[in-house]
DNA sequence: ACCCTGTGGAATGTAAACAATAAAGCCGGC
DNA sequence: GCCGGCTTTATTGTTTACATTCCACAGGGT
């Protein structure tokens, strides 16, 4: 397995690589929201030239995660409050479109691939493990909206969610959250095996709504606590 | 004026203009679909370093209009058949959830603006301009979207659009179209002015399922009609 | 004290050279 | 005559070098 790991990395340029690092190193928070994305440093940092480094920022800036201004170079983006509302509102509805059309094509396999998905998420809220968890509900709406048969829809989803999860990773840190969560997934699977369209779809949006609910208050107690914020601020990427 | 237009041109990067000029080779046929990018001779074209022609064929990867392979470049991509469809069910969901919100928010300025686009559209048909129709076509269908107030939804619709139109040219080829077509940006006009938003979903996503007729009959007709197709696939970009 | 302007440095935009990869053509064997 | 492997060649991936732009800071004037 180890010579096709191996084999799988040699076979993607060093942009690819490059624009790993570098989301690894926004989402660590190393480049904070804001910074510009110095490109011999990086370079430097990451052993390679600056071309990989200039492909891998714009691939970044269309996928949201920084914009580039001509002749300045590559900044950071956040999502505004303002924006993660958008797109919870986007996500809602094709989510909910999503689940209606399912609702009238699920197979009994997509069905139980469903099921063990909610199941094992039900495992890891007992057995307290929310990152686990997290990857089961990410595994589970992306099941939903790949299932419903729109490639276009589903790749729409999965790049806001992206965008999304910069924010939101902490959103089911609350241990009641996740529970909650997982019986609206229920919910929802059910009205799906019931064949009933018009419920999915209101199930599927209420459970977006919820998220973007859980979301918003996680912000707020996350302003609430300043953490040692200023801090990280300052950390930069140094030669 | 033309000093404003000189430095606005000057004020881009050579990509933008490189994207902008493939956009068109593309567009025109000059680059027929499955065509190779040669970075060398577009570049030589162009008159300009590889290094523009990359970024903006990477760009151009985004926007979908064509695929790039590691170490064997970009290649301009076709939509299938089956991709239109689902593009133009994704965009009928987003343009009734639209014409939903619109529906309950909808300023007199913004009725106003609809209006007077709608009736320029008639006035186009009448005055036998189909490429006016078109342009007012895709006028309404965007200010609906940026009058709806999700900046996300609107950009994802945008962009999608703009991956149809590289097929749906000539969907409104046939007279009667143009016609059908605006009666039913009318109505939509009405339901939304009205405040139904239940109607207005309707009526917007009936609205995509009809664009999507006219279109399937136009690609038919297309189709059984042959053209000099052979001799525009050879067409190639040569030093 | 404030603002404006000119200069210096640093970072990006662009171009040209180098390396590595994949496709095409050629040759020999069967 | 056809197929498989090798060699060649063209093309992309990457690095390096050069040109241009912007920002910060110092200096002088108001």
């Amino acid at each position: 397995m180890s010579t096709i790991q191996a084999a799988r990395e040699a076979a993607q340029s060093l942009s690819s690589k490059v624009q790993a690092a570098l989301e690894a190193l926004i989402w660590s928070g190393a480049l904070p929201p804001g910074a510009r994305l110095n490109e011999v440093t990086l370079a430097r940092q990451l052993g390679v030239s600056r071309g990989p480094v200039r492909e891998a920022a714009r691939a970044l800036e269309r996928t949201g995660l920084v914009t580039v201004i001509l002749n300045r170079g590559a900044f950071v983006r956040t999502l505004t409050i303002d924006e993660a509302m958008q797109i919870y509102e986007l996500n809602s509805v094709l989510f909910g479109s999503a689940a209606a059309r399912l609702a009238v094509s699920c197979t009994g396999e997509q069905a139980m691939a469903l099921r063990a998905i909610v199941d094992r998420m039900d495992q890891r809220i007992a057995g307290g493990d929310p990152e686990g968890f997290f990857a089961g509900n990410v595994e589970f709406h992306e099941h939903v909206m790949a299932f419903s048969g729109n490639a276009a829809m589903e790749a729409v989803y999965v790049d806001h969610t992206r965008k999304l999860s910069m924010l939101r990773r902490r959103s089911f840190d609350r241990a009641g959250s996740m529970a909650e969560a997982n019986a609206e997934h229920r919910r929802l699977l059910e009205s799906i095996l019931a064949g009933d369209a018009a419920s999915a779809r209101q199930l599927a949006e209420q459970h977006t709504r919820s998220g973007r609910a859980r979301f918003l208050t996680a912000i707020a107690y996350q302003e609430a606590q300043p953490r040692a914020a200023t801090a990280a601020e300052k950390t930069r990427i140094n030669a």
